[in-house]
DNA sequence: CGCTTCTTTGAGCCTCATCAAAGGGCGTGG
DNA sequence: CCACGCCCTTTGATGAGGCTCAAAGAAGCG
């Protein structure tokens, strides 16, 4: 584990030009919120991978929303077992349990090369009592992640392990096709089996096996940092679910 | 399964003469505060133990505030596999994200008879614009519960039998023990062995087998819906983490 | 080309699931 | 007050899914 590995980035992208705002799954902001979420952003920040900016016990004076790249929260128990809690990708809001309560119980560790928007805690309440909408988008933000935990919960204590790998597969896919990520039902995968298996509550050996087992089902493809989804029905029938897809999603 | 068995209380507690408004666990309100969450709180509803009043997939017209009894919060698989999301105890908010997003993404049955407040999702808004004290309150109680799906996650996905044993009924009691539900460490526990099964990814039998190896170890009694904790910090040790305590914890 | 990191495979074992059935405890009705 | 039924707990037997240990391929990178 890489620790404190992050530098401010150079160069700040201003929000009107953000990236994240033409994606057809986020919702639009009024001119009034994007000119204080503007004033909000006060630095943008560069991680390498494999480094963690955020620590389990630690409390932050910043949270974040990740602009590009992928990371992943995570918690570990005192002998080194680690379980991976969920992955988060670009629009996604990192380190708000921190800012609204004393301290993070998890940590966060980057998979790609990860740019991220910093925001100052402390003005966590400015925006509470000036823009309500505002407020409203990250108590809906901490709903989805709520969300997704309640969903891995479900995969991890009650199904197989070929559900779980499904699952997880196709709920990351999902989630990068949202953004814009996919092509030609390609998406390139910054994750290795370990953080699979982390994620999915199973031994490195076991998931290798059952990955070798479900991309024996030609459901789908994975090579060389590359995943590609063959089968959409049948991989979600394997999984038991249907991928994510959102609408007028908020990010900050 | 009994499925909306709930009726109005005949009599609403009114909010200055909450029994929970006295726990120190528990924040103070502003008369101001005070006098809106009043107005906010519509009714007051009685559930029976069994019955379901949330559903997965439904979109509900209110959110709750436990004031009375226990419940729990689960999701079920299409062939019946449940799995137990976290507890809900008094003073705990319940039905959040089905106001904040779309629809429930789990459901919520009665443990013991319940008191509920019932809270209208169309006024969050007004909430949210006029009392961003209680709009940052509602989500430090989101973050708060994300933190205890974590746990939960960490539990199921990386300890063993024993050790989740331990940490579910020492997370549980802890809990009970805040909300002055403890006497000479004797908490009242509506809980069968199934709903811990349930909650913990794991089979009744070895529930049962595995409950009965923590009982020998004389950390914790339990017989006949009395829990009893005779060493907490043995229990802490097999759990691998300590009991919560919070303080000036916000709750509406 | 050599190092590191990640993937793959095999073998043996152990935890936990499943199946089956007996044993309380408690309320209800006879 | 006993008998019955229901729900929950407990125990035993058997087997499978997943873990650990070990080591050999690939693949990327300097």
């Amino acid at each position: 584990m890489i620790l404190g590995n992050a530098r401010p980035n150079g160069h700040i992208t201003p929000c009107e030009q953000c990236p994240l705002r033409r994606l057809p799954c986020l919702r639009e902001f009024t001119p009034q919120e994007l000119e204080f979420i503007k004033r909000f952003k006060i630095d943008e920040l560069r991680v390498e991978p494999g480094a963690s900016f955020l620590h389990e016990g630690s409390r932050s004076e910043h949270l974040y929303t990740v602009l590009e790249g992928w990371a992943f929260r995570y918690k570990t128990l005192d002998d080194g077992r680690r379980q991976i809690l969920n992955f988060a990708l670009p629009a996604d809001m990192v380190g708000l349990q921190g800012a609204v309560m004393e301290e993070m119980e998890h940590s966060v560790e980057a998979l790609t090369p990860l740019t991220l928007c910093v925001l100052p805690r402390r003005r966590l309440y400015e925006l509470y009592s000036q823009y309500p909408t505002l407020a409203f988008d990250i108590t809906w933000l901490a709903a989805r992640e709520e969300q997704m935990l309640e969903q891995h919960l479900v995969s991890i204590g009650r199904r197989s392990a070929l559900e779980r790998v499904a699952f997880v597969l196709l709920h990351i896919y999902g989630r990068a096709r949202e953004l814009g990520l996919a092509r030609d039902n390609i998406v390139a995968f910054p994750l290795t089996q370990q953080h699979l298996a982390d994620a999915l509550g199973l031994s490195l050996v076991h998931t290798n096996k059952t990955l070798k087992r479900l991309i024996a089902t030609k459901a789908i493809r994975w090579q060389g940092r590359q995943f590609e989804l063959l089968n959409e029905e049948m991989l979600s029938s394997i999984a038991g679910t249907e991928a994510p897809a959102s609408k007028n999603r908020p990010f900050i």
